[in-house]
DNA sequence: CGTGCTAGTAAGTTAGCACTTACTTACCAA
DNA sequence: TTGGTAAGTAAGTGCTAACTTACTAGCACG
């Protein structure tokens, strides 16, 4: 029998497996049986842990909606006010580029269609991260002219850059350029 | 039995079809019988005009590649060079807010996992878009400055912002929010 | 008018995957 | 030491969705 381990252990290697698998192979493509092997246990064994797959995806966002909490409150604490946005958005490159199933799955359509709850979540997560951007803009020295749209525009270029690393096989630095184009714009 | 049409309909049909549902559904959870149903047809006769399901997403991506290269190279004719940019741009979400399911083909990893030749149709035309853009760019009162980044950025920006209106629900009016994203960068 | 072609159908088959059942074994506490 | 609990297993079950088979019927053309 494979080396026995506690629940608690179990379930968070299930979830980091998840992620893992998640940037692999897309997160709506992933199978129990999947992470089983990648674990060496049972296909079964996964359902001792969590009795529905989707209690997994519950677990997964929940790591993921207070991980990224943490890091963006973080990321603000001593920072030279002007520096308090760049800061935050090096911050969150640096977490995407630890975590490079992130963004595909916050941003998974099926996985929102097969999982309901997962869209609130989302939607709770941008407002969050928009509010941040928001104070930090307003923080620095910020130029005229309406900081909420500012934020959106800065949420919508992060997303963008996000997706179009995980789309070319994190074929670059995205933290090297994401700080770039986040300065080109400011 | 069902109206009979030429295998030419048919399949103009199923395309359209199946990119009106991976709008509602996510583009990887698709079913043939999802397609049929819409359609008022079997199951079966899918598989007439389009022997494997791949095939379908073959002929959906050859679509969307012509449409989005015709949507980039048509809006660029006789504008005055400032607005070059500006109708580039405004053309493309036009494009997108007319086949909103246009970003999630595109960047559905699962879709990618699944079928892998349209990863490389993306990135010729993600390629081809930066190219368009960086053209734009340059025609313009241009800011001093790399025409490449700025091309990236743009790029990244509204890929970013196809994506919140995405996950949104379609809640608000991409060509009108975008361009004035698009404004306020430039 | 009938013959060949192609769009269509009903009823399979097969494979993958979530989930179950019935059992076994490690480990901790009384 | 032993007995309950929880982690594990092998071998299913059932559903879903891609694809097949064997047949039917519109339609263009000689």
């Amino acid at each position: 029998m494979t080396p026995r381990k506690t629940g608690e252990q179990r379930k968070a290697e299930i979830i980091e497996t998840a992620l893992l698998l998640a940037a692999e192979l897309g997160p709506d493509r992933i199978t129990a049986e999947a992470i089983a092997i990648r674990l060496g246990i049972s296909q079964p064994a996964i359902f001792k842990h969590f009795p529905r797959k989707g209690d997994i995806w519950d677990a997964v966002i929940d790591w993921l909606a207070r991980s990224l909490g943490r890091v963006w409150t973080e990321s603000t604490t001593d920072e030279p006010p002007e520096q308090r946005l760049f800061a935050l958005l090096d911050a969150h490159f640096a977490f995407i580029a630890a975590h490079p199933a992130v963004p595909l799955v916050l941003l998974s359509p099926e996985l929102q269609a097969r999982h309901p709850p997962l869209r609130q979540t989302i939607m709770r997560l941008m407002a969050l991260f928009h509010t941040e951007l928001r104070q930090a803009i307003n923080a620095g020295p910020s130029p005229p002219g309406n900081a909420d749209q500012r934020a959106w525009m800065m949420l919508s270029l992060v997303q963008g850059i996000a997706v179009r690393w995980a789309l070319s096989g994190h074929a670059f630095d995205i933290r090297a350029e994401g700080g770039e184009l986040v300065r080109l714009v400011w």
